[in-house]
DNA sequence: TAAATCCATATTGCATTCATTAATCATAAC
DNA sequence: GTTATGATTAATGAATGCAATATGGATTTA
């Protein structure tokens, strides 16, 4: 209950961290120094540290004298994305079925347990974060320091880009979601068998589900109406 | 002539930087704040966010309370390593094929130039350093913010990892390094052709004629003498 | 003699204060 | 009326001082 300052520090991180894969915190939104410090009850000193973190992790870019803002979400982060995801998400998957440790496949489970809680009565957010923090152990399990930087860049924005289409909730959405939640399952079944050829595979299945779902927000049905209504 | 305290900042930043690459400061060696803030004749306070900074980029880690230092090369090192440098190097430069700016081939070739000039006549830091800024601006040609921050993290142990069998100078070393100044300049005309199949195919010549060195390095040939020759 | 605990010292972390830089608005000149 | 320049204000950057934590050595006890 007596919490302090390095308790406030990264409860600060934290919150700072999950409000931007959760887009509470939009993409380019500036942070204010004075504010935040004064939110968490921290002085502006460590926030900055904080700051410089999070900028390090991808979350924040920091301009010289003028201050932190959120990672931008251009016209082409998602070319980017699209080129770097499928590779790298299923490099990570095949380590970590070589690599995974008992403790990691049981915090990976509990992990999906959470995922599918969030399914049955979670928000949107909700489901982004317990996703997140799924794909988060699958990078523990790898333990290739090399690849992690990438990987955990990728999900930032996988989460942001999920967060923009998570939010109307249509039954097409409900049907792609549940089937995602099988396929973590596949993915858990893949690294406890140790089997790396499936694991790769089944990462490639994953995304292209969420790639798919990605192109369908991107790229709707046209509205199929005379121009003329519109107007 | 008049630095300010910001210039002083980013010199220690960047020479910081260039001790990690070279080895100047090896691998798990610890960081002193107070003696490098005098140092530098900065403040402890800049001088932490340089560290916040560097250890975001995979230079340094910071442990809570116990001070920051040089990101350790343990035995897994080079086997993380030959996992991913293949694949994130043929990434990028294929990449770097299809959008390189004429700013940015102009610079690269300035590099190359930079580079031929420390094999000459330039010290084991020179040509690391000039190999990782040719390196680095593939990275900048590729501009794919995904792949960057692995790319960037697998430069900074290739630097480190060079530098062990830079320093011993056999005719063998100077072969292969000509060798390599050849790939540099095969690199840029298949960049400068936007010949992205070409350029992800002398990537991976490239990194084959790397990787051969360090195995050299790492696994040398036997002394051949009788073992009782030893004791 | 070995191990454990406690105290002294050094180092890290945080808050406050001061300096420096950028942004905004007003005023004046064209 | 518009633009440019200057002054005012807000916000970022750095330095100093103080608090908290860890380390090393000495002393005591088994």
């Amino acid at each position: 209950m007596t919490d302090s300052p390095k308790d406030r520090k990264s409860a600060c991180y934290e919150q700072i961290r999950k409000a931007i894969l959760t887009l509470e915190l939009e993409p380019s939104c500036d942070l204010d120094e004075a504010q935040l410090s004064e939110d968490f009850g921290i002085s502006r000193t460590p926030l900055r540290e904080v700051f410089r973190q999070l900028s390090g992790e991808g979350y924040l870019e920091m301009r010289a004298n003028r201050g932190a803002r959120v990672s931008a979400m251009t016209h082409t982060t998602l070319r980017d994305f699209f080129l770097a995801a499928p590779m790298i998400y299923a490099a990570i998957t095949r380590l970590a079925a070589g690599n995974a440790t008992a403790a990691q496949i049981a915090a990976l489970k509990e992990a999906q347990r959470s995922f599918k809680q969030s399914l049955r009565n979670g928000s949107a957010q909700d489901r982004t974060l317990a996703n997140y923090r799924f794909h988060e152990i699958t990078g523990d399990m790898a333990s290739n320091v090399y690849l992690r930087p990438s990987f955990n860049r990728l999900l930032i924005d996988h989460a942001r880009i999920g967060m923009t289409f998570y939010r109307p909730h249509t039954n097409v959405m409900a049907e792609k979601l549940s089937l995602a939640s099988e396929q973590h399952d596949a993915i858990i079944a893949a690294i406890e068998a140790r089997d790396e050829a499936a694991a790769a595979r089944l990462a490639e299945e994953h995304w292209q589900l969420s790639r798919g779902q990605i192109e369908l927000f991107v790229m709707p049905a046209a509205l199929d109406l005379p121009l003329g209504k519109l107007a």
